[in-house]
DNA sequence: TTGAAAGCGTTACCAT
DNA sequence: ATGGTAACGCTTTCAA
């Protein structure tokens, strides 16, 4: 069913129909109504390829994932910031489209989605130090919203992140405060810009306390479990292990309780673990005991918010660069005890 | 840059410099190396709506995601399928697209998608048993394969799924063969068509060696990290508690993990633990040593086959259906270890 | 309030 | 081997 034969079978013109049908004020409402009714019953939908024809509009999010980054699709917080941004996009009439990319070529991919015209703006994810996508996206004029930040991009972009450096800097003072004295960081690599914030609340914690950061219990790796693994392993086998790991991803962790199980220690007692994105809620004791959720929860959320971003920066030609900042919640239970006494 | 300005600029007709664009033969060669040089130096490339009006294609394949299905998105399965299939998809010019449903809702989402022609095929991931939605997709006419399959579902239709019942079948000979005798299964929800394949696995190891099921061993929900801690603890407080895990997922498997940890166990030596879908390799004593991997190597995999049968569907109207059972790759190594003597 | 017709950027048919 | 033109299904301008 199309635009023509439905306004055959109204005996009415495609004009009209099609102005009944986008909310058009200058179509009677009787007129209105039975072609809605006539719509719904012969479940007509404008071809959208026709419609962003017409219109010059996609009403299609872009997602370019680069390729070397296999754990981006397979992290547990790429799903929830899609299930946010998906349902936000929904919201406003756009669909979601998804493009894989070989590692260097993401500057490709998106000149080929402008001059396709396939999209109408793009998320950008996962990003680096100084970002080299940002002034392209800008240059190319293509509406975007990063969901992070990039440190050492000096023009202005829109962007919605946690705040990751506060998060970790909490989570570095907490176990201060249960007495640990000797932190290890399996952060994720730092080119990435969020890895890089959530060293520097770790530093930014240790250096405030009064405690000096050792290289040697700093790892920064792609955060894949066989890391969480290896690290941790190289960790204890230090002269002076650590007393607490503090870990990036919930992957990673799941390494970093193998290694310590193989070790023969015990969690909470012998050596203490947080991890940013672990599951909000836990059954200990008898009651639900939140633990360290600093960031994941707050992923989903900000998914939403890029999408409704990026429909105003679509909607708006010109639009000022948008920012927005979410801080992370920050409960710490299980797997975190005093530090042991030497 | 569009078709007209290119043809322009060359000299040509429009539709000489689609010809030679598309590679129809009917063009000297001599122009055709003309246009392809001029349409790289301008950077053109087809207005993707304009192609998909004229040809009738979309050129997209859709993926409609259940929202209740909320650990689909986040479940790194989710992510290693998508990975597969969109690498497949670019091999044949195919853009991915993602639309979240309410639960119930798939159906109107295939209505229009297919109304809209917003996409030529779909891949339905997640069958449950007896899946309303292959009858509907059937019926529709709108191509599709399904990652995995339906039991009760008596149409024919296109499929491509890991061995889940091989698979947990082998898993749990493997824990009898080390003498386990109480093997628990903490399985996915048992309306998913998976669980269920995997279940049937596990009963008919359990059988095949003379062993009784016990339903107290036996627990089936959404595959959260909570649900693994809490039935873990619940089965550790059974007074004949297991002494063997099996567990369907990586997440799940956290939880379980922690629940050992809480109770002051000692994994492999008081409880062996089996996830399906475990990082890859591990590093142990000194070398990668394989662990259980049953499923989660071939889910990639899987989605490269579905995104070429689906291709191939699209193309050929009438198309049989066709179908591939993937043998998943056992291995075992960690944390399982002897059953513990009584 | 309604309709005719041009236009969006392609492809494909029919001429030449 | 090349070009003119209709067609794809919609929106939008201009007329009535």
């Amino acid at each position: 069913m199309n635009l023509k034969t439905l306004a055959e079978q109204l005996g009415l013109s495609q004009t009209t129909v099609s102005r009944a049908l986008n909310g058009y004020p200058e179509v009677s409402e009787a007129t209105r109504l039975r072609v809605q009714q006539a719509a719904e019953q012969f479940g007509y939908r404008p071809n959208s390829r026709a419609k962003g024809l017409a219109t010059g509009r996609a009403m299609m999010i872009g997602h370019v994932i680069p390729t070397s980054n296999k754990h981006e699709m397979v992290n547990p917080v790429f799903g929830d910031f899609v299930a946010g941004a998906s349902e936000a996009y929904a919201k406003f009439g756009y669909d979601m489209m998804f493009t894989r990319v070989q590692d260097g070529n993401a500057e490709q991919a998106y000149r080929e989605l402008l001059a396709k015209r396939a999209v109408d703006g793009v998320v950008l994810q996962g990003p680096l130090i100084n970002d080299s996508r940002i002034a392209l996206l800008n240059k190319m004029g293509l509406p975007f919203v990063v969901h992070g930040r990039s440190t050492g991009v000096s023009e202005a972009y829109s962007w919605v992140d946690v705040n990751n450096k506060r998060a970790f800097e909490r989570a570095t003072e907490f176990l201060i405060d249960l007495g640990h004295r000797r932190i290890a960081l399996l952060n994720g690599l730092e080119t990435m810009d969020f890895a890089q914030r959530r060293r520097d609340g770790y530093l930014h914690a240790l250096k405030h306390r009064g405690l000096a950061a050792s290289p040697d219990l700093m790892r920064a790796q792609e955060m894949t479990e066989v890391y969480g693994y290896r690290e941790t392993m190289s960790l204890l086998a230090l002269k002076t292990p650590p007393t607490a790991i503090l870990t990036s991803s919930m992957i990673t962790a799941i390494g970093v309780r193998r290694a310590i199980e193989d070790s023969g220690l015990k969690m909470g007692r012998d050596i203490s673990v947080i991890t940013h994105d672990d599951d909000l809620s836990y059954l200990k004791n008898g009651q639900d005991v939140p633990i360290f959720t600093a960031l994941r929860s707050s992923v989903r959320q900000a998914g939403e918010i890029a999408a409704a971003m990026l429909a105003e920066l679509i909607d708006t030609p010109d639009h000022a660069p948008m920012t927005r900042m979410l801080e992370a919640e920050l409960v710490v239970g299980c797997s975190s005890g005093p530090a042991p006494q030497d």
